[in-house]
DNA sequence: TTGAAAGCGCTAACAA
DNA sequence: TTGTTAGCGCTTTCAA
């Protein structure tokens, strides 16, 4: 890699020192017109650029962000990565995404190796990680924005959304239909969003006076062949449920493959709802009935208060619930 | 942001030189086995971590790629960012991630930008760049791998899929089921896919002895309104095409948004296809006939010779092309 | 309005 | 097997 000009050849050509190019670069102190010029010219003769590792290292600051996910390919993600980019690209940040795949490993790992690249801030929808992994972020005092609750720390803000209502608003939808045997595939357990939604299907149960039958409740992965799978043994069931909620919209599908595959009709053998409000949710068939999980604004917000601490807000810790939303289609 | 404890503080703790830590971390040269002892027994007492961006500075590698692509949130980009990151993972790189909406401005900034930030290689999906706007790449002699083949240069590799062929099958097979009247909505003129798929469309016709009616091709812009739009126009028509090939699956979406308030039914009414294969293509009503855009695969191989190119290829320019695939389903 | 000089934290000749 | 030393290219005190 061939390396090219240095502001010192700039200076040199301009007749002027380093310091007063570096200046009239960033604007930090005056410049005489004259000598603006002088180095304008220089810096277009040599096609000279500011070498921004060279920089970072005397500014500590790279001005790039992390954003760790599980994956990207979660259609999820997408969405989220644009809100956090829209507002954090007017602050000149990038954006380092990492794929965790939901691996303890990889989600610890990341985090140290993005602390090493001296990443200004970092946006993270954690899976495991809780606040006493993350000695390193605060020992550098580096800005944290969390997705979810799972990361309690003074110092770190948390965006999300209120899953327990979202799930209580699905399920109480399906009983309002008049269904009485409502199950669940639920997340895996131990992450925030698979436990609060299903503690939201168990507060719509209990407001409604039906009762919790533990065989309705199958775990998922989050994931379509997942939701397939929990399907299976639903499907297998003596008694099965007349409804279903989905803890997210993939599950939903891959749920559809194999009620299909059973010769289950929908909604009328079976309702179901899912989560997430993911753009195919409104093209299946029959179409997802689903809780919108508005990821763009989720991520703006919390592009937005990482921007704040980056720019140096040190107040306490904030928590911002972005407002769900049960969008009824014909599924159930 | 406080800084963490510098290779000097463990060198004085560990009573060795900075030399010596340097390569006790690096490996780049044999340390006795006590020294590397007391060197790690420092690391761990100070919680040392190397300083990436003092590091990529004297090295001159950043160990980070940009990924430039016209926006995240296309389904097709999720499934191409994760193919590259699953091979340049491996080699310790990461990718950072920049959305250029398609607009020239911002595909030039992102270039520059992300140069001067010392990026060790660039994967682009170019929209309007061409070679001589990379002038600033090539000087540094930055590794480039582009998708699609629009830039031509010695020194870019080209990863592409065969756009033309997948248009071609995909008229082909709507012609082979008894249509005649085969409208298209394409691209935005003058972006290579947009090019290839028109002329596949073609192709097609030209084969089976039809006539290019010029009314019957309108022109979108790659996204759903847009597909909406173009429908709109189509079904306005006095002779209405009996099918429809659409330059991608979000466009055809919106076709069917359209046809479905203009109370056509699908395939009966108008037979469809579209091309990229999203996830969403296969839950539609009806299912989306298209053609299987291997975006991962082309990933994958993008990032593959990009990591070739990093670790020394000078050789000649490779193009590489992946194929596509006709995946029939009920829509045409 | 400008410059000299120190130094960010690391690596790698070169020397021993 | 280890250390000395010179930078990488930039920003920023301090001084004029």
């Amino acid at each position: 890699m061939r390396r090219g000009p240095t502001i010192a050849e700039v200076a040199e050509r301009a007749g002027v020192s380093t310091t007063t190019v570096s200046h009239a670069f960033s604007g930090r102190r005056p410049v005489a017109a004259g000598t603006r010029d002088r180095v304008e010219r220089a810096v277009q003769e040599l096609g000279y650029r500011p070498n921004g590792v060279a920089r970072s290292l005397r500014t500590r600051r790279s001005q790039t962000v992390a954003l760790i996910i599980p994956d990207i390919t979660n259609p999820y993600y997408p969405s989220l990565a644009r809100g956090i980019q829209n507002v954090l690209a007017g602050g000149g940040y990038h954006v380092l995404v990492c794929n965790t795949d939901r691996e303890p490993r990889y989600e610890a790992e990341y985090v140290a190796d993005v602390l090493d690249r001296q990443v200004d801030g970092i946006l993270m929808a954690a899976f495991h990680l809780v606040a006493r992994d993350l000695e390193d972020v605060f020992l550098h005092e580096v800005p944290f924005v969390a997705f979810g609750a799972r990361i309690v720390h003074p110092a770190v803000d948390v965006v999300r959304s209120d899953d327990a209502a979202g799930a209580r608003d699905a399920t109480s939808h399906l009983i309002a239909a008049g269904h009485t045997r409502v199950g669940m595939i639920s997340g895996p357990p131990g992450l925030p969003p698979s436990e609060a939604r299903l503690s939201g299907y168990r507060q719509a149960l209990a407001e409604a006076g039906l009762p919790l039958v533990p065989e309705l409740v199958v775990q998922g992965d989050f994931t379509r062949p997942g939701g397939a799978t929990a399907m299976r043994r639903i499907v297998a069931l003596e008694e099965r449920p007349t409804a279903l909620f989905c803890a997210n919209d993939l599950m939903a599908i891959g749920a559809i493959d194999t009620a299909r595959e059973a010769g289950l009709r929908l909604p009328d053998d079976l309702a179901l709802a899912g989560y997430d409000d993911i753009e195919a949710a409104a093209f299946l068939t029959p179409s997802l009935t689903t809780v919108l999980n508005p990821a763009h604004e989720l991520g703006a917000t919390a592009g937005r208060m990482l921007l704040e601490r980056m720019s140096g807000y040190r107040g306490p810790r904030r928590e911002v619930v972005i407002p769900h939303r049960l969008v009824k289609r014909e599924s159930g």
